[in-house]
RNA sequence: GGAGGAAUGGCAGAGUGGUCGAAUGCGGCAGUCUUGAAAACUGUUGAGGGUCACACCUCCGGGGGUUCGAAUCCCUCUUCCUCCGCCA
């Protein structure tokens, strides 16, 4: 959630870069910011009506102990209409910072400078990439079959338990599996990032503190009988640890990692480009979580990018990077940069990373601070990333290293599977 | 799941109707002393709103109530602890 000082100091700023989204968010913020006027008037009101009670109260304490009963109550009488009004205001006041926050809620963060304009994915700009493509025979297969051809990776019987994409992973697929998550969590480790294990569960409040709560219910599932969501991703419990936390400035910067199963309903999501290990119900990942100082966390953003590289390097896979468009910028994000991997037997791009910095979005609503120099409390900044999302990684793997004689394993992981060919 | 107890500032912990945003200790910060550090001593130290700055207002787990007045009394929810039950 924007900061409303940040959109009393620059409106028109703010109204300008949010065109790069595409909206026009000029009724909007009018109407936040005459609603934020309407708040403070009606808390100056309220502020000077208790201010007389508290004085004609502190007056009715004296005057009783000195045994002046009297006029106590006599004094007593005025406080009524006191009461009434302060109620009055009272109720004026939460209905209109209820619904600053609801507005709130719906305006976007910021894109940063470097953000390009653009309406959808075919906007995002190429920023890097690396690695070659492998030449594949004719015969060469995608993912799903590849996962029914050796066994590893069975759609079916997950629907027969669950449902449509719930995968069973079985066998050498169930051990790279393990093996990447381990690859992954050790990589983290080894740049700074302490690892994790959290809830995979989460409630309300930890919904809202990193945005996925109130506009995207819908993705979540809910668990009604308890109140509580299945994560969609590791980000929304790490980030939730500092919900509320006024951190120390020396402190900084804090790296966590994690890793989870990802749970997303993809209401909506139908047809070949969900097919396979593309777009699931159930997925794993492993996170990075980040908090900076705000004049660090773009330098931090970079770190991240750098890393991620490191380990898709590592793995020989062939990868772009993106930097997202204004239109396909997340709600919540002020600059993200795409991973994606390419998947030689579909001959397409999947995204298998999303790196991004929230500034002070989330931290605003978390109520994230830090003390800075002067004893004032700042908002920090949060930041995110995949590192890396398992499903599409194991595709790019089954498909690109995909022979004659069977799946050749990425030669980092040999050590974490026990096993060099998947035949 | 049943019975009882508890929730106060970074931490510990006092406060059971008015002068309490809250004693005291620890911790943090600044200073004195010291070549420097430690110790000792002195001062300072919750958050939010509001203001140019003050004033002022709100917050003692959350919500509601009683009262002229609530950290303190009542209701309710949540969480934690103890005992019992169940159990990976």
């Amino acid at each position: 959630m924007l900061r409303i000082q940040a959109i009393r100091d620059q409106k028109d700023a703010i109204i300008e870069a949010l065109k790069k989204r595409n909206i026009d968010a000029t009724p909007l913020i009018q109407e936040v910011l005459e609603l934020d006027e309407k708040r403070r008037a009606t808390q100056t009101k309220l502020d000077n009506t208790l201010a007389e009670a508290n004085k004609l109260s502190k007056e009715i304490g004296m005057l009783f102990k000195s045994g002046k009963a009297q006029e106590a109550t006599a004094l007593k009488e005025k406080t009524g209409a006191l009461k009434e009004e302060s109620k009055q205001l009272g109720d004026e006041l939460n209905a209109a910072a209820d619904t600053l926050q609801t507005l709130l809620y719906q305006i976007p963060n910021v894109p940063h400078e470097s953000v390009p304009a653009g309406n959808s994915e075919e906007d995002n700009e190429e920023v890097f990439a690396e690695g070659d493509i492998p030449e594949l025979t004719s015969n060469a297969l995608p993912h799903w079959e590849l996962a029914k051809k050796y066994d590893i990776i069975d759609f079916e019987l997950g629907v027969k338990i669950t449902g449509a994409g719930f995968p069973v992973y079985k066998g050498k697929g169930a051990r790279l599996q393990r093996a990447l998550i381990s690859y992954f969590l050790d990589k983290n480790s080894e740049a700074g990032y302490t690892e994790i294990q959290v809830p995979h569960l989460v409630n309300e409040a930890s919904g809202y503190g990193t945005g996925q709560l109130p506009d995207k219910e819908g993705q979540m599932y809910h668990v009604t009988e308890d109140d509580l969501y299945l994560i969609p991703t590791a980000e929304v419990p790490l980030t939730n640890m500092f919900r509320g936390e006024i951190v120390n400035e020396k402190d900084f910067p804090f790296c966590y990692t994690a890793y989870t199963p990802c749970f997303r309903r993809e209401a909506g999501s139908y047809g070949a480009h969900v097919r396979g290990l593309n777009r699931l119900h159930q997925f794993d990942k492993v996170e990075i979580v980040r908090v900076e100082r705000p004049d660090d966390s773009y330098v931090a953003l970079d770190g991240m990018v750098e890393h991620v590289k490191t380990i898709l390097r590592e793995l020989k896979l062939p990868y772009r990077i993106l930097r997202l468009c204004g239109g396909d910028l997340g709600f919540t994000s002020a600059l993200t940069y795409d991973f994606e991997v390419f998947s030689t037997a579909q001959d397409r791009w999947l995204e298998i990373s999303s790196v991004s910095n929230f500034e002070t979005y989330q931290a605003n609503r978390l109520k994230l601070r830090y003390k800075d120099a002067n004893g004032k409390s700042q908002l920090a900044h949060t930041l995110n990333g995949s590192s890396l999302a398992l499903p599409r990684v194991l595709a790019g793997i089954l498909e690109n290293y995909q022979t004659e004689n069977g799946i050749q394993i990425p030669e980092v992981l040999v050590p974490y599977c026990g096993f060099s060919t998947i035949d």
